[in-house]
DNA sequence: TGCTATACCTAAGATTTGTAGGTATAGCAG
DNA sequence: CTGCTATACCTACAAATCTTAGGTATAGCA
């Protein structure tokens, strides 16, 4: 009933995640980054608290994250949202993945040259 | 003249390379694998030598790939090429990789639920 | 009382990669 | 013949990222 983690599988795409669900959510907290990944991939991706947290209070030291906490029902959130830097930072994120997808795809699929 | 050096991004997808590119040329040698990714990729891509040699010795001691070195032109070329393991370890990685894709772009991409 | 879900966190280690070197031959330009 | 570039291999050290494996605490249900 619980599906394997994650492979080591590129590795460096956690937090360009992290920028484009904050880019289409505006604010999201830590516990409800991981529900979300699990929720968009159907159980088949999950994100480990021991990357998250470490890589949100990077992104934040980085001045691409500001963080709010709030109480909700008796427990702490602490909310993250995108500082303009940080929505920048996204678009460009994006793009370079977006370029590195493609020249990956050229190596995997090897059309050129044969 | 000189494209930037690969960014940190996606961490993993090497090794898959290797194996890709050996599934379809039987066998090549380092240098050749330098030259053939860049090639692949009008120049967007480069392999650096500190990485794919670690990669290469450690794919071979996993019994992937076998070596057999030859001399050409008075320079010494180690060829690689699968073994039986590697051919099916290819075929899984490529078959990781491409579930991973999807996952990745469900993420990003932010279809469902809005 | 105990288990699960929620919600945060850190430390230690493994893995992968980049940087920065090193060695050596071949060939061409000056 | 000297120096530079291309070819061809290699390693050591550091940086970055992630997994594993914990820890703390509240809420709710069995």
């Amino acid at each position: 009933m619980n599906n394997p983690p994650n492979a080591q599988l590129l590795k460096g795409s956690l937090s360009v995640m992290i920028l484009r669900l904050l880019e289409d959510r505006e604010q999201m907290y830590g516990y409800e980054i991981t529900q979300k990944v699990k929720q968009l991939t159907a159980g088949e991706m999950a994100i480990t608290e021991g990357a998250l947290y470490p890589a949100l209070h990077k992104l934040e030291a980085d001045g691409l994250l500001t963080t709010e906490t709030q109480v909700v029902d008796g427990r702490a959130r602490k909310y993250y949202s995108l500082t303009k830097a940080g929505h920048t930072e996204a678009a460009t994120r994006l793009a370079d993945l977006s370029a590195f997808l493609q020249n990956l795809n050229a190596v995997l699929n090897l059309k050129p040259s044969l």
